[in-house]
DNA sequence: TGTCCCTCAATGGTAGGACCATTGATGGTT
DNA sequence: AACCATCAATGGTCCTACCATTGAGGGACA
C-alpha cells in the first residue's frame, strides 16, 4: 500500500482558511459585501463554528474582511492593513510616526519613480498619464485624495514591483490624513501640476523621474511643516 | 453623576489582549520562554479559553509569539514577519518573490546609508564597526548569516527611521536563504571586507555611503544570478 | 403625514465543559 | 546503552447555551 501524497492532514482549521481566503479573491464574495453568517458556513463546510471563527479573525488580521458583531463578515480587501498596524504598534507616537513615514516615503518613492521609468512603454505611460489627468476634474475633496493615492499606486504598479508596492501604500495611508491638509490649502491643481510633471519625467528617464517625484513629495512635506497638524488630533 | 470617561467598555478580549501584550513587552516572558498554559491565564485573568486563544491568535498574527500545539505560546518577537506573510501571499512564486523583494533592498538600503550618514556621531559608528568586527571572527555559517543581518539592522537603527528599518528586515528575512548560498561560496571574509567599506562610507558621508552599500548590494546578487539556486526549492 | 422610539430578529462575542491530537518527558525493556 | 511504550500536559475542536450589538420594521405620538 503505496500511501498517497504527504501523510500530513490539514487541520480543519488550515481547510476552512483556504476556502475562505480562495472565495474572496475568486471574487465569490466581492468587496463591500458581507460573507454568509458564521453558524452557516459552519454548516455548511461540515465544521464546528469555532473554526469558522478562527479563519475569519485571520483573514481580518490579512486585511481582507471586517469583522463587526452585529452585522457580520464584510470583504475589503487591503493587504497594506497589516502592515499599517504593525507600523502603528511599533511608533504609538502620532507625530514620530507620521516624520519617519514621510521620510520612508521620501526615500522609497523617487527610486520607484527612477524605475517605472526603466519599464515605462508608451502604453503604461498612457495609462498613467490618464489616472493623472482623471485628478484634475475631480471636484470632492476625498474623492481628489483617494485619486492622488491612485495616481501614486499606478506608478508603483508600472515599475512593476508589489514589494515596494506594498510599503509605499502602507505609509501612504498612514499619512492620509497630511493629504486632506494639503488639498485643502492649495487644491488639486498643484497636485495635478506636480502629477503632470513626474509622468513626464518618467517618460524622460530615470533621473528626471527621480528629481520629479523627489521635488513634488519635498513641496507637500514643506507645506506640512509650515502648518504642522493641530497638536491634538 | 458625570460618568468619568468613554462610554465604551473595551470587550474582554481586547482586556486580554492589552494585558497579554504589555507582559510581553515589559519582559515578563522573556523572548524563548512560554507563556502560561490557556486554561491557567483564563482562570487567572477570569474569562473564558476562548478569549484568551483569541489573544493568542492576534499576538500570533503580530509575529510576538509562536503557539505550537503541545508545545505552548512561546514568545519570539519578530515584528517584520507578519510584513513577510503579506509578501508571500502577495507573490506565491519563490522567484519572482525573490527578485522583487532584492530590488526593493537595492532600491531602500543605499538610501537608509545615506540617512545613517546625515545621523552618524563617533559613538554611534564606533558601535557600528564593532557589529561588524564581530561578524569577521564567526565560524559558524548559520551564526554568520545573522550577524551579516545584524549589521544591517544595526545601519537602519543608526538612520534612526523605524518603519524603514522594519521594511528592510522584511525582505532582508524572505533572502534569508541566498545570504546562506553566498556565504557558502565566498566564506566570510569578502562580507566582512565590503561591510569595513559601507562603515567607511557611511563616516564620509552620504554619498559614499550609499555608493559603498551600492556596490556590496551588487555583488551578492551578481553572485546568485551567476550560480542561482535550484529550480525546485 | 411625518417623526421618533420601541421591539425584535439576526449576527458576532463569550461561557463552560468535554473530548481529540500532538508533543516531550518518563521509565521500563531489550 | 539504546530503544520504545506510556503518560501527562498543552493546544485544537466540538457542542450548546447565552450575552451584546446592530439594523430594520412597526407602532405611538405630534
Amino acid at each position: 500500500m503505496a500511501r498517497a501524497l504527504p501523510q500530513r492532514r490539514v487541520s480543519p482549521a488550515e481547510a476552512v482558511l483556504d476556502v475562505l481566503s480562495q472565495r474572496i479573491e475568486d471574487g465569490t464574495w466581492k468587496v463591500g459585501s458581507c460573507l454568509p453568517a458564521e453558524r452557516q458556513m459552519a454548516h455548511a463546510l461540515g465544521v464546528s463554528r469555532v473554526v469558522v471563527r478562527e479563519a475569519a479573525k485571520k483573514l481580518e488580521q490579512r486585511g481582507l474582511v471586517s469583522i463587526r458583531q452585529g452585522i457580520g463578515v464584510e470583504v475589503v480587501n487591503n493587504p497594506a492593513l497589516p502592515v499599517q498596524r504593525v507600523i502603528e504598534r511599533l511608533l504609538p507616537e502620532d507625530r514620530e510616526r507620521l516624520r519617519q513615514a514621510a521620510e520612508a516615503r521620501l526615500l522609497i518613492e523617487p527610486e520607484l519613480a527612477a524605475a517605472a521609468a526603466r519599464r515605462a512603454t508608451p502604453a503604461k505611460l498612457a495609462r498613467l498619464r490618464w489616472v493623472a489627468t482623471r485628478l484634475a476634474t475631480e471636484r470632492d475633496r476625498a474623492k481628489a485624495v483617494e485619486g492622488d493615492i491612485a495616481f501614486h499606486e499606478a506608478i508603483a504598479e508600472l515599475a512593476e514591483n508589489k514589494v515596494l508596492a506594498l510599503m509605499l501604500r502602507s505609509v501612504s495611508e498612514l499619512g492620509r490624513l497630511s493629504r486632506h491638509v494639503t488639498m485643502e490649502r492649495f487644491g488639486v491643481a498643484r497636485a495635478h501640476a506636480q502629477h503632470g510633471a513626474i509622468v513626464e519625467g518618467i517618460a524622460r528617464g530615470e533621473e528626471p523621474a527621480r528629481r520629479a517625484m523627489r521635488d513634488h513629495l519635498e513641496a507637500a512635506l514643506a507645506d506640512l511643516e509650515n502648518r504642522p497638524p493641530p497638536p491634538r488630533g
